[in-house]
DNA sequence: CTCCGCTATTGAACATGTTCAATAATTTGC
DNA sequence: GCAAATTATTGAACATGTTCAATAGCGGAG
């Protein structure tokens, strides 16, 4: 007859949570839903994923295991919602960035160095993310069906960087697609990469940068347009690319 | 006193095991070794990875748990296990084929589709290969280092395609890496291919054969000696090649 | 033959991701 | 306000990969 359940008398008090409009009513269960992915976050970071079981999230949370898994369906759930938020950040950062920056080698410069400033810490939560390439079917895989909007996420900042440039528009197609290949065999070689302070990821971004921006010239000449053709309808065919 | 296991009386009247050589005497371990790793193979080829249990691949070879766990560190090395029996049958049918293939073309071709070939009902399985793609330091990480002899296997099977070409020496050195990296891609392509037959991944392996004997033409011309140089130098300076 | 040490083998115990039925809290309809 | 529905939360139960101490078998030294 003692362990009922007290109202949070003092905690409630802060914010009374009185007339809200419905979206700050969502806000609640949004900051439980926060507080578990922040405990999670910080936890894989320091100790990293395998090492971190679920039952210290939810208790570094100050939540039930089972309220882990109301807000988040896998263990690996919590990673994928982790990148998400990496992915808005590089695209707030880098939004503002690019226009501010002039030439084309830069921008993709900057598009990659920024990731990586975001991410330098975090290896260990990246390396998770990796787990479900080889499942199509799996919703956290990250070449599937439901990470689309993730991927084109990061297209869309490659598109952008192009913007400015003259290019054919099979160019202009095939760019961002190529360029977050790319970026993703960074990501790995990122991993891999045991020099201080990532000096040879960004030795490597800024190489690759330059060859990128030299064969764009090459490329672009009117020549190898039958080549690029037959790029193109490869790609089509595997259906990596949009149906024309 | 009645639960004493009875020495295998009919069993062991087989193959008396008497005086066989020392390489032979490893053959009843060896025996049962294999006998798990089939076990497992079909198991996980019929019902998946993640739904197959150890507790049922012990069961289905007929030995306890631990056993398995004991010629196997972990669920995933008997995947490595599958993998290496493939890597080697493809040694061995590969090899032999490459002798009676004439055009460089149709060398690479064969070496890709073979592979197909002998992984085409074994997506499940090769899926999980691909589970520590993100951990450098996991011993079953197909980029890491306990798997050099894999890669390097690999490799050299390139290596023997090219062999009869005439090459400048620095495509000769880093023909075999690019060639298993895009074999490496053509493997994940497979996974996600949903075609009958693996009709695209064919056809992706026809195209991409096709480009990469184009481009060589290219490439080897002289006037890109430069380009190919710098090419060199990023991939020794992120260490994906040999220091010169 | 007998003891010793090594390998093979067992199965129970453990750790941890995940599920789920039950309970509390909160919102909504009237 | 109150009842009903919806949502948040709990923790015990479950499934399964993995570990490990104990046992059995076997081959060789003496």
């Amino acid at each position: 007859m003692f362990n009922i359940p007290v109202k949070n008398t003092i905690a409630s008090s802060a914010p009374p949570a009185q007339d809200l409009s419905p979206v700050e009513r969502l806000s609640k269960s949004e900051a439980t839903r926060e507080n578990i992915l922040n405990a999670a976050i910080g936890l894989f970071r320091n100790e990293g994923f395998d090492e971190t079981t679920m039952r210290v999230v939810a208790s570094e949370a100050g939540v039930a295991l089972g309220l882990a898994y109301h807000y988040f369906p896998s263990k690996e759930a919590l990673v994928m919602a982790y990148y998400e938020r990496v992915q808005r950040q590089h695209r707030l950062i880098a939004h503002e960035k690019l226009k501010q920056t002039r030439s084309l080698r830069d921008r993709l410069a900057m598009l990659f160095h920024t990731k990586l400033d975001i991410l330098k810490d975090d290896r260990k939560l990246l390396g998770a993310l990796f787990r479900y390439t080889g499942s199509p079917d799996h919703p956290l895989s990250f070449l599937g069906k439901s990470t689309v909007s993730l991927r084109a996420d990061c297209m869309g900042l490659f598109a952008e960087a192009l913007q400015p440039e003259r290019l054919p528009d099979d160019l202009r197609e095939l760019l961002p697609l190529a360029l977050w290949a790319l970026h993703m065999g960074v990501l790995l070689y990122f991993l891999y990469d045991s020099s201080a302070n990532l000096k040879r990821t960004r030795k490597l971004v800024d190489g690759l940068v330059q060859l990128v921006v030299g064969s764009l010239q090459l490329v672009k000449f009117p020549l190898l347009r039958p080549v690029r053709r037959s790029v193109m309808g490869l790609l089509r065919d595997a259906e990596l690319l949009q149906q024309a």
